[in-house]
DNA sequence: TCAAGCAAAACATCTTACCATTTAATGTAA
DNA sequence: TTACATTAAATGGTAAGATGTTTTGCTTGA
């Protein structure tokens, strides 16, 4: 008996096949950010597509972010640069419209955020920590406003973890945590508002960058996690299922 | 002085208008998986806009897997349940570009699956360890044909570590690995194939469940992050950069 | 000479109108 | 009863043109 397998053929959509040529000639890298694609009607003579068709094609683009269109004189459309955050909406999507509770976001960094930290501190270089560290104070400063900024501080305590997980060098764990803390962000009027454990919080980063640049992974892993946990919205209150804070909001 | 600020009024374009409508409409649930929209030459009238347009549109939500568009009688726009695959989705762009290798996916599976097994030992009833192993023997009577289907075998091992990350009872987990092993099944080809190894992990994921269900989540962590790790496909070979097997796909 | 304003060019945006293709259901003849 | 043709209801794709929007450059007036 013979073992030859047939694959379908599912004869491609006119859309569908000028829509991967465009895109992977930017993933592979034959078109680089800033380039610009030929305008309409050149597009639309190689590509061999009737306009309107092209047009659904480029609107995809758009929306998957790798193409930005401008309008006008000098207009058309211009390559992106792509970063983990294309990536990422995906994910954003799903952790949007899924019934995520606080106590599962949580409970995901606590498990995944220590060891980040841990490869942050093995490959991060000294001007990497540097950065932190700036970054650090400029969140600092929001706290120094009367009246103090606590949005907009969690907001920017965010950002360095997500920092610190680009640090890892494994942009897989970039591309999670950068989805979670948007999650983490839709939050943030959970978060404690006083001005001393805000103040806390910015001495734990300073211990934490203190031990990143003597090359500590393990206790730069283990105060990344306790500072994760610690700071689990609910510790010290009369702990409500997490669910119901998701229906609030 | 005044504080007044404008915002910038950008005349939004029919296009995003009409996108916005349909997509809140299923973000918000009211629209449901499986519903239909209302065909096309029905959809220009409710949104007074023209065919090509809405075809933007429809294009944009098909691509972003919010719906899945038939052809034919019977045919339309069906609204898709939200699951992994987009996730997935952008795992592909970080892979096309080459910015995630094997030795990235192996890290984060060593740092993440380690505690997914503590908590399913946690959380996993005896029917979910039975259901476990009953797959076990599935993937195990793959090795009794003659040859051994090992491209199979895999497959079915990498759907054990899924499983797993369900039983943790976390779907942020369960999301994640999900996607990530969606990529580990594309580099099946480079795992190992000698029979007696297939054997082991066999050997392997049996004493997993015995020290599950006992309820020793340590155990099975360590059990789980050696099992990983002794499993990341260039041990014992010497060790190319992972990048090289990546250009070779 | 210089600046303000106007017009044209080069874009994308959106519409109307038309025909082609695919699929499912239905009717019909052997 | 079954195979086949027909038809209806959808999407897929094309053609051509009218309409905004932005830049550039030219003209005109002081």
């Amino acid at each position: 008996m013979s073992e030859i397998k047939f694959s379908s053929v599912k004869s491609l959509r006119v859309f569908q096949s000028a829509l991967e040529q465009i895109e992977d000639a930017i993933l592979s890298g034959s078109l680089n950010p800033g380039d610009k694609l030929p305008n309409e009607r050149k597009l639309i003579e190689d590509l061999s597509i009737s306009r309107p068709t092209l047009r659904e094609v480029l609107r995809v683009l758009e929306q998957k972010g790798f193409i930005e269109i401008k309008i006008g004189a000098k207009g058309g459309a211009f390559v992106k640069k792509i970063g983990v955050q294309q990536a990422s909406d995906g994910l954003n999507i799903l952790l949007k419209q899924g019934k995520i509770s606080l106590r599962h976001l949580y409970e995901f960094r606590e498990g995944t955020e220590g060891v980040v930290a841990a490869l942050a501190t093995e490959r991060a270089s000294t001007k990497d920590i540097d950065q932190l560290e700036a970054d650090l104070k400029t969140a600092q400063q929001l706290l120094e406003e009367n009246p103090p900024d606590h949005i907009k501080f969690w907001e920017a305590e965010s950002h360095l973890h997500v920092k610190m997980a680009k640090l890892s060098g494994n942009i897989i764990y970039e591309w999670v945590l950068s989805a979670v803390h948007t999650k983490v962000h839709s939050y943030v009027h959970f978060m404690p508002t006083a001005l001393e454990k805000l103040k806390n919080t910015v001495n734990e980063w300073e211990r934490i960058f203190y031990w990143m640049r003597r090359g500590e992974a393990s206790k730069v892993r283990a105060l990344i996690s306790a500072h994760v946990c610690l700071y689990d919205p609910y510790i010290g209150e009369d702990k409500p299922d997490a669910s119901d804070v998701l229906i609030k909001l």
